[in-house]
RNA sequence: GCGCGCUUAGCUCAGUUGGUUAGAGCGACCCGUUUACACCGGGUAGGUCGGGAGUUCGAAUCUCUCAGCGCGCACCA
């Protein structure tokens, strides 16, 4: 008799038309699963909720994605054979600053560039572009084996996100949680645009120390060019050396471009440690110096344009970049006898563009601020309240600890691919209008609305805004705003979602927010759980990138060895917030053991023909034992998954399955077929091979769905179970 | 600078609340093709659990300390 069995398993034959199989089922969806088993049914009841974190539509999933939809759809799957109402929801991230640098890249090879190019034409150019690269994303999770309800699925740039973003804002902006200021912020020269704190890195660089003679003082600076305005030196109010200083007190000083007057200020910033204990600052180009400015009420004035370029105040250096000025300034200095020395090893840290790693240039900029110290107090009670979990647990420590330490959130970017802040300006105000004096002083020059608005009394125009918000401004609302919030039955139904499982690099970036968002518009936390998966590197450990040339593709590995083995290689040992190194004899082993499932298939095929696991017979002590074994193996692997150990669930079914069940039970089996003449004999082993295997199916399912899904099919004729619903994705996990 | 984590077999890592001879996968070596499977089976070798000190009847596990590595945050102009 010839089976499917007869060669070894390929799951590039099968793996797709499985997959086609489950979405059609319309299990995906937990509306419409089959009605419960009798063990399932106490569970039905349940909601058992996660939200895709979703992956970038500028392209095909990396490694670190294969592992999140690994974990995520172990979790589902596990929770659906309990009974569950287990929703998996997908998503696509326009992901804006970074698809907006993709889509440069498009341009440049075209011989084009986003400036100057119309605002609305560059948007539809990339919406073209995301939506087309969007399919690949799909497939890839498909290919993955990801059982989400892809009827759900959003996009973050979908209309009822959009306009729920907005008004998220404008409840803010009515709370007075967001403001409009002038602040410093980390400025791109290359992108043009600011960035948040998150989305800048420092590296450390090594620069040249210049001390400078400033009137009676020696100042040290790495950055001379910037120091053409300034005229505050700033010194500890308890430096000793320089008591005979005061605060507010005038001096003539000999500077870069001739005579200044300067002011002493005295402030607590200053180490008195570092340099000469005296410095210069310039507010404008400065966070700390920026900060004794606003303190102490001084000027602030631009030195470097917004391409990093000098302005007029540096007099003859004006126009020129940075770098080429600075050595030209240092010239000057010398000359005039200001410059005292240069110390050439001294080495600091610069904040650089996360993208392009370009030497962030801060800037004085008017935005919009997310006012995060109340918002921070929402998320900080509500975990040290347990009400949200971490694990690994150290992360809440972490999580407290950034909370504790988060400074004012800037979400305007000067970026066309995203979310349009819904915000208009009245500029300039109203012209006076004869007895109407005291109801245009109300006039408001900033209106928040999605619509466009007019003024009531000029009827001038509002200006709009042209930023866009920070993308994660929006994708700090995914949870809720995917279930439709607020009138969605969905969000009645399945919010707060119970695991967040995403990598532990956006522990700052994104988990922050949901909380902060979700418990500030709904009231609610997000979610229970916080599930932190690590990166996955290379085989030896080293981070990925293209530039290294080190990347691995997941989706070769998982044509070459089968999805599963891909799955189960990427879970085995893996605890979670530690790094992976992933290397290809990882996961061969693992295509190794699906053909023995495989095989294991073959010889319970054809020595359990006519058993039927309904109609148990009384079982020899020995077989019973083997049962009481399972039963004991099944409430400890059923207790790690509860508790989350998928590296040991997946490691102990492993080890089971081949060096219990197949080295030892079926070569038993073997020998007591083969010289035991006793048909009750027989019938019991048979019957516990049958059941040990099924038994093994459905707790494998979950981290190899494809081949158990597959043989399950292959052997329901069978009946190996009663309530055998011919989809091992709905049958009910082994008590 | 502050914080977190790691250091266990050649490599990648487990080791739950301290408890008998410390485990797995891959790799190495030896033997073996008796029909589920050579994408296999049987077996062997390989670790003073980073160093030191302490608590304990007992420590890979708890405490202290030293060293090395990795990561995060912050920052000194």
């Amino acid at each position: 008799m010839s089976s499917i069995f007869d060669k070894p398993y390929d799951p590039k034959e099968h793996e797709e038309n499985i997959y086609r199989t489950w979405e059609e089922s319309g299990f995906f969806d937990p509306d419409k699963l089959p009605p419960p088993t009798a063990g399932q049914a106490p569970n039905r009841k349940k909601p058992f909720t996660i939200i895709m974190p979703p992956p970038n539509a500028n392209g095909h999933l990396h490694a670190g994605h294969t592992l999140f939809i690994t974990l995520e759809d172990i979790m589902i799957r596990f929770e659906r054979m309990r009974g569950k109402k287990a929703l998996w929801v997908p998503g696509a991230d326009h992901a804006g600053f970074e698809t907006q640098i993709v889509y440069e890249r498009e341009l440049e090879k075209q011989g084009r560039s986003r400036f100057g190019m119309d605002h609305k034409k560059l948007y539809e150019e990339i919406l073209a572009f995301t939506l087309e690269n969007k399919k690949y994303m799909e497939a890839d999770v498909r290919a993955m084996g990801a059982s989400c309800d892809w009827s759900r699925e959003k996009f973050t740039l979908d209309e009822d996100i959009i306009r729920e973003t907005q008004r998220t804002f404008k409840q803010m902006f009515d709370d007075g949680l967001v403001y409009r200021g002038s602040r410093i912020i980390n400025w791109c020269p290359k992108h043009q645009t600011s960035l948040s704190d998150v989305e800048t890195e420092f590296s450390e660089q090594s620069d040249p120390f210049y001390f400078i003679k400033y009137g009676p003082f020696i100042i040290a600076t790495a950055r001379p060019e910037t120091k053409f305005g300034d005229k505050y030196v700033v010194i500890h109010p308890k430096d000793e050396r320089y008591k005979e200083y005061t605060d507010g007190q005038k001096l003539e000083v000999e500077w870069i471009n001739g005579k200044i007057t300067a002011t002493v200020i005295k402030d607590e910033a200053i180490d008195m440690a570092f340099g000469t204990g005296v410095m210069t600052i310039t507010p404008w180009h400065d966070a700390i110096d920026f900060e004794i400015a606003e303190r102490h009420g001084l000027e602030k004035e631009q030195i470097i344009d917004w391409r990093g370029k000098l302005l007029p105040i540096a007099g003859e250096f004006a126009g020129m970049k940075i770098k080429e000025a600075r050595p030209k300034i240092v010239e000057k200095l010398k000359e005039k006898g200001l410059l005292v020395k240069i110390d050439e090893n001294y080495k600091h840290n610069v904040r650089a563009c996360y993208k392009c790693e370009n030497t962030i240039e801060p800037q004085i900029k008017e935005q919009w601020f997310v006012k995060m110290k109340p918002l921070a107090k929402l998320a900080i009670d509500a975990v040290e309240a347990e009400k949200i979990k971490f694990i690994p647990e150290n992360y809440k420590k972490i999580f407290l600890y950034w909370m504790e330490n988060t400074i004012d959130w800037n979400i305007s970017r000067q970026i066309v691919w995203g979310i349009k802040i819904p915000a208009w300006f009245h500029k300039p105000k109203c012209a006076p209008i004869p007895g109407r004096e005291k109801e245009i002083e109300k006039c408001e020059n900033i209106k928040i609305s999605a619509d466009e608005p007019r003024c009531e009394h000029c009827n001038a125009k509002y200006i709009q805004d042209p930023d866009t918000f920070d993308t994660w401004f929006s994708s700090g609302q995914w949870p809720y705003l995917v279930l439709g919030y607020p009138d969605n039955p969905d969000f009645k139904a399945y919010f707060p979602t119970d695991i967040m499982e995403t990598g532990h690099d956006l522990i700052f970036r994104w988990v922050p927010r949901m909380v902060i968002f979700g418990l500030y518009r709904t009231k609610n936390i997000p979610f229970h759980t916080v599930y932190l998966h690590g990166l996955v590197n290379d085989a030896k450990g080293k981070k990925m990138s293209k530039s290294k040339g080190n990347v691995i593709n997941p989706l070769e590995l998982s044509k070459k060895y089968g999805t599963d083995a891909l799955r189960i290689g990427l879970i085995v040992g893996n605890t979670p917030g530690t790094d992976l190194a992933l290397s290809e004899d990882r996961i061969r082993g693992y295509k190794n053991f699906a053909n023995k499932i495989w095989n294991a298939a073959r010889f319970v095929l054809i020595n359990t023909g006519g058993i039927e696991l309904s109609k148990k017979p009384a079982l020899q002590a020995y077989d019973q034992q083997l049962i009481d074994e399972l039963n004991l193996f099944i409430k400890d692997m059923t207790s790690d998954m509860e508790n989350f150990k998928y590296y040991l669930a997946a490691e102990k079914i492993y080890h089971y399955f081949w060096h219990t069940f197949a080295d030892k039970i079926i070569e038993e089996a073997k020998n007591r077929l083969k010289t035991n003449n006793d048909e009750a004999v027989k019938i019991s082993t048979k019957w516990a091979v049958l059941e040990i295997f099924a038994t093994s199916l459905q707790l494998l399912h979950p981290f190899m769905p494809f081949i158990t899904e597959k043989i399950w099919q292959e052997l329901s004729g069978n009946d190996i179970r009663k309530a055998n619903r011919n989809l091992l994705m709905v049958e009910e996990w082994p008590q």
